[in-house]
DNA sequence: TATTGTTATACTCTATAACTATA
DNA sequence: TATAGTTATAGAGTATAACAATA
């Protein structure tokens, strides 16, 4: 029987740590930079962001289960339930009960939630131009490679806690 | 007399679009992976440990002034302090103030905050091995060098917005 | 019993403006 | 006048637990 989580190692500092240290702490400077920058120059948070993103890019008569998209944007329940009230209150989206399983529901775009993205999108691929000016096509396939490597190991951290 | 923000750029979409696209999306699932793991996993949040991280590094008996450390976290000042006044509540940090520029303040770790990062200081080692577990040293530096080259042009973003 | 989604609550963080004290 | 930092306020997001309806 094996212990699923890592042991404690109180181990000595490796070399990559200071390494691990930079990349970590730019990180979460870009994540804050992007929230800043998201709210100032597009008028929207990240996660509404990302949302009406997910929204756009499902079927937009079909929408997208709340649950899926839940797991898709890695938000839990409960928080997600508290944007898309800010979205609904905006006008943006809807929520509307599955037919065939009762206790679900799909989220979709209004019409004015539609109209008001189309106008963002322009912004949007301005504000990526903008941020990645001296980026190479292959720098972004490479970005893109790496935060696809980072994501799920990121996810599944586990620390050893006693107890 | 030419404009400091960008044109409207209402042209088409490009093909690194999609790209773009893909970097920041992933760019916000890993910003928050990283802040609900730091809560989870840590016990504090990215900001916080920002705080913290910066503090252990500079002149422990010095500190670092408020100014210094809100351009270095790239947060407000007013935020910053709010962030500041949770780590005091707890004991972590102090401010003093500074006898050559009255209005400066110092901020410094205590001694049990001193105590409190070094505890965290392994599992944070542990935080970043986990993550990076797929990383060779090479990706790892790669990676910093996108981080360092993204900031400042995503810090830089400027819409062009009428009025 | 398990799953889908909601409600409730408390807290952290963020954005913005106005303010005090000092330079 | 400008700078360093604080106060005030509103709102957005997050963590956690408990709940109702349906499967």
């Amino acid at each position: 029987m094996t212990d699923e989580t890592s042991s404690p190692s109180q181990i000595e500092k490796q070399p990559k740590d200071d390494l691990n240290n930079r990349v970590f702490f730019k990180l979460f400077q870009l994540g804050n930079t992007l929230q800043s920058k998201s709210v100032s120059e597009l008028g929207i948070t990240t996660v509404q962001w990302a949302v009406l993103g997910a929204l756009s890019a499902a079927d937009l008569e079909e929408g997208i289960s709340f649950g899926e998209l839940a797991e898709y944007l890695i938000v839990s329940r409960q928080n997600l339930d508290g944007v898309l009230k800010r979205l609904e209150r905006d006008g943006h989206v809807v929520r509307v009960q599955n037919n065939i399983d009762k206790r679900s529901r799909n989220v979709m775009m209004t019409k004015s939630g539609a109209t008001f993205w189309r106008t963002k999108e322009f912004q949007i691929y301005d504000f990526y131009r903008q941020a990645t000016d001296s980026f190479s096509q292959d720098d972004r396939i490479s970005l893109v490679h790496f935060f696809n490597k980072l994501q799920p190991d990121l996810l599944n951290v586990k620390l050893y806690k006693e107890g």
